[in-house]
DNA sequence: CGCGTAAGAGACGTCACGTCTCTAAGGAGA
DNA sequence: TCTCCTTAGAGACGTGACGTCTCTTACGCG
């Protein structure tokens, strides 16, 4: 029997943990579930991740790159804010919202971080904006700036089912570009 | 020995789990530890509500009329969106994080209706404030109506401490008002 | 005054948790 | 090539809470 070790193995875990996530959801996602699937014990689980919450963000982290690495750059403001909020819509609907919200409760220490990236991503999309004149300042309120990326977050969070377009153009044409003095033409 | 009935050991019941969820959190809250708090059996509690989620619910309810029941009425627009957010903040800082998101995991079909609740909240709001002519009208976009309060939902869901009030004049006074096209004078 | 509903109490089976223990694979070093 | 040491693979185990069931007993209603 071959034996699985370091990386190969941590990979297969991460996998195991992500299909079990896809398929049955984080509610039924349990280590013994992850461990049966790779083939291996609970033990190998445990030496890696401290419980349910690591392993699944870690899955999450594994199978998935961040979108900090892949800001949309399509040359307008609307454009680059709409690829943001899809690329985050697109992302979690995948997950559905029971795996969030478990996450949440489970994994109390969740990465601040992790919600202030968005701040610097709307902060570089906003600066660009206004060096190609489409808007008068890139000094914009933070809470301006993280306004769209929150409340499609809050979208995300409270709706049961995948947000459509229309919320996510509404966001950005009644909300984000009015707040950034953005006139819109058409 | 006295034995309660009806209305009365329902209250009883729901005191405490408002106690133990105050003193414990939800996450140490058991059926148990109810069911022994308020001295009975846990199938007086299973009678009443199908899970925990149902049964912290109803005593959240129990314990804290609606804000739809108390909707300020200040005289300005701002000083009602900001009540209004204020007491979002209150009712929920009082909880704690963990109370929220265990909620939102274990009830999945948590009221659709207690958010639509306070787009009712805010129309109200607005079209007084349009009557006194601070605004021109109250035709207001949906998005830009539920901004405030999802923003601040967003907020007590995701920031781990107490929301600052600072954070709640600057969604008052950078997000809403501007977007009602309310111009500030002072 | 007798009946029926539901309170009070707790036993019970189940499930996943997280820990522990054991055997054996297979890389590193001699 | 042999030995040692880490750790994979497998599963037993104790614990805690769930949600169901059962039993006795209080008490409101007719």
């Amino acid at each position: 029997m071959e034996r699985r070790r370091g990386a190969e193995l941590e990979a297969v875990l991460l996998d195991a943990a992500w299909a079990e996530l896809m398929e049955s959801g984080y509610a039924q996602l349990t280590m013994e579930s992850v461990a049966a699937r790779a083939q291996t014990g609970k033990q190998v689980l445990y030496r890696r991740w401290r419980n349910r919450a690591e392993l699944v963000i870690a899955s999450m982290r594994h199978h998935a790159g961040s979108i900090v690495e892949n800001v949309p750059d399509t040359g307008s403001l609307r454009g680059d804010v709409l690829g943001v909020l899809q690329q985050m819509a697109d992302r979690f609907t995948q997950l559905g919202p029971d795996t969030i919200h478990g996450l949440m409760a489970e994994a109390p220490d969740l990465d601040p971080e992790v919600y202030s990236r968005m701040t610097g991503v709307m902060a570089a999309i906003v600066k660009r904006a206004a060096e190609r004149g489409e808007i008068a300042t890139a000094d914009v309120p933070v809470v301006v700036l993280t306004a769209p990326t929150n409340l499609m977050r809050h979208e995300i969070f409270f709706s049961h089912s995948p947000v459509p377009s229309s919320t996510v153009t509404a966001l950005v044409d009644d909300v984000f570009l009015p707040l950034v003095g953005f006139s819109r033409e058409t």
